[in-house]
DNA sequence: CGCGTTTGACCAGCGC
DNA sequence: GCGCTGGTCAAACGCG
């Protein structure tokens, strides 16, 4: 994993525990490999492995700087000059020569060395060897005890490292269930007994069209069929109960993508398992199948939730983004109007997952790729699927809070336009005939680049030539943040708009950028593992809500919405198809 | 041989 | 009722 800068003390096992943790440390006056000063992190090291994610902690550098005695490899040099400055550690494999004398200008013989010594020289060697050994000793446990010491001290920097990583986790997880939570207020407030339906004889609640979160999909419900080949045995359950509730989102933030399936340790993959019998409450993808006759103002209103999607533009090479998810193609069609053919894939990171997507390329510009998504993840996702997946839940949250609340889409969509797109608003267009709600992210557009520092065809997903981790850590870090940003719109344009809230006061709050903000995209873009970038992403998103709380009244969230507008255009069109021209 | 993709067939919704 | 279109299925196929 980590290491601490030149700090590699593969014989002490004290020191051993740098391998684990996301610190930075270089306690060394200098890295003499790279002639890096203090706290001066090695541009090699961290292309190759470190995080430099920068943790606030409470000792600066420079008041590590100033606790002398983990310089203690100065010393090193003054008690023994054949030890090459360059060398980091006291070499435990040096052996003093016969000739080796050491002043080191201390006395710190101790009684218990010198008895020590007492035993060991007995009766072996004259005065001046005796001495030269004591000597060595007392340099050998001077030089202990000062290891001792500064273990001790990064020890204490990684107690509160890991401190502050469990707070900011804690936080994390807090907002992600306080989020989950006002999701189901706005399930109650523009869903109404809309949140139950009947499936299979028992009521669960309805879900709204959360494409990015794991939330109450009974995935233990075992698939058969409808055809379709047969899961293998990764079919357990990977939905904990609990996610049933309200704290479901817990698991997907928790382990930095580590636990994705709490059995099986790892995704679900290979052939999915026909993911929905018929009749299935979370078949959102079977729309024209799930038509059982009931009561019809219900079923419109369901049948709206489940056909809300979201597209996202993006421009790419590739044949399909990478958004974190693992895919299987089940189909392609020619669409009408677009000669390039359309795609069809379900998520098969977890058995039963209901999630689809359309892949398609745009016909008026092939270089354009067009992902609607579609349905719910039942299962728990990594970071860089969470980020693709929450930007995809919050847009569809907006855009069904809007339409739940308020039947005038248009109305709807000039929010959208005079919200996020406050200099694009040409681009928010909505259409009243649309056979369902459709949020277009246009992410094909960087007109911001300085605010945020990413090469505009960076936009462009994946990144191809590119690792592909990095790929998905550049790709994941955006639609997090924007997702970040549509969500508390969402929130806005769900609860508030529905009140006296006046637009247009949130107009202009998305020009800024938050230094907070930019830091922190800006480490993470630099540097390569998905951890990074997700966990940058997500404080990111923390410190934005932070700050949306703290001018939450009467102003937009600068931070999440800066971030929306500035990494991505924040082009949003609400449509009903996915082809560029609108046509289908 | 297992797994993923391809591709024609099939089904349902919708408009005329 | 018919045709068009979108969406899905599943056997065939290819690849490692």
């Amino acid at each position: 994993m980590v290491r601490g800068g030149g700090l590699f003390m593969d014989s002490d096992p004290i020191g051993s525990f740098f391998f684990h943790k996301p610190i930075v440390l270089n306690s060394f006056p200098e890295d003499t490999k790279t002639n890096h000063p203090k706290w001066k992190l090695s541009p090699h090291k961290m292309d190759e492995d470190t995080i430099p994610f920068q943790v606030n902690l409470s000792s600066s550098p420079s008041s590590l700087h100033n606790t002398t005695e983990m310089d203690f490899f100065s010393d090193n040099t003054t008690k023994d000059d054949n030890v090459p400055a360059s060398s980091p550690l006291p070499d435990n494999h040096h052996h003093p020569s016969p000739d080796f004398q050491v002043n080191t200008g201390l006395n710190l013989l101790t009684a218990n060395a010198s008895s020590d010594q007492s035993r060991s020289d007995a009766g072996i060697s004259p005065n001046s060897e005796n001495k030269g050994a004591k000597n060595e000793l007392a340099v050998l446990q001077a030089e202990l005890k000062q290891m001792k010491r500064e273990n001790q001290k990064l020890r204490d920097t990684l107690d509160q490292v890991n401190t502050n990583y469990d707070a900011l986790q804690t936080h994390f997880t807090i907002l992600m269930q306080q989020q989950k939570a006002e999701e189901v207020e706005e399930q109650e407030v523009f869903g109404g007994k809309l949140e139950e339906k009947k499936q299979g004889g028992v009521l669960v609640p309805r879900q709204f069209m959360d494409l990015g979160l794991a939330t109450n999909a009974d995935t233990d419900e075992p698939s058969s069929s409808s055809g379709g080949r047969s899961q293998d045995g990764s079919g357990s359950p990977n939905v904990e109960v609990a996610s049933k509730e309200l704290g479901t989102r817990k698991n997907n933030v928790n382990d930095e993508g580590v636990v994705y399936d709490q059995e099986k340790k790892e995704y679900g993959r290979g052939v999915e398992r026909d993911d929905s019998p018929s009749g299935h409450a979370f078949s959102g993808d079977k729309v024209p199948r799930f038509s059982p006759p009931k009561n019809n103002n219900v079923d419109q209103a369901e049948a709206t939730m489940r056909k809300a999607r979201v597209s996202v533009r993006a421009r790419s090479e590739a044949p399909m983004i990478t958004d974190g998810c693992q895919w299987r193609k089940y189909g392609q069609k020619m669409a009408k109007g677009n000669p390039c053919p359309r795609a069809y894939y379900r998520c098969t990171m977890a058995a039963g997952c209901p999630v689809r997507k359309q892949v398609q390329r745009c016909a008026e510009d092939r270089t354009v790729l067009i992902t609607t998504y579609e349905g719910n993840h039942n299962h728990p996702l990594p970071p860089a699927a969470m980020a693709m997946a929450q930007t995809t839940s919050s847009a569809a949250r907006m855009l069904l809070s809007g339409s739940m609340s308020s039947a005038d889409s248009l109305m709807n969509a000039n929010f959208f336009t005079r919200t996020l797109l406050p200099c694009s608003s040409s681009m928010a267009t909505i259409s009243a005939s649309a056979p369902f709600p459709t949020v277009t992210l246009d992410l094909t557009q960087s007109p911001n680049p300085l605010q945020f520092p990413r090469h505009p065809n960076q936009l462009q997903i994946p990144l191809q030539g590119v690792p592909q981790n990095f790929a998905n850590s550049q790709a994941s870090l955006m639609p997090q943040i924007f997702g970040q940003a549509l969500y508390n719109q969402s929130k806005f344009s769900g609860l508030q708009m529905s009140h006296d809230a006046d637009p247009s006061q949130f107009g202009n709050h998305s020009q800024q950028v938050s230094p907070h903000l930019a830091d922190t995209v800006g480490a993470a873009i630099a540097t390569d593992p998905n951890f990074t970038a997700a966990l940058a992403a997500a404080i990111t998103s923390i410190i934005g809500s932070a700050q949306q709380h703290n001018n939450s009244d009467n102003s937009n969230n600068n931070g999440n919405m800066t971030a929306s507008n500035s990494n991505a255009n924040g082009n949003i069109t609400s449509s009903n198809n996915n082809n560029c021209n609108g046509k289908q």
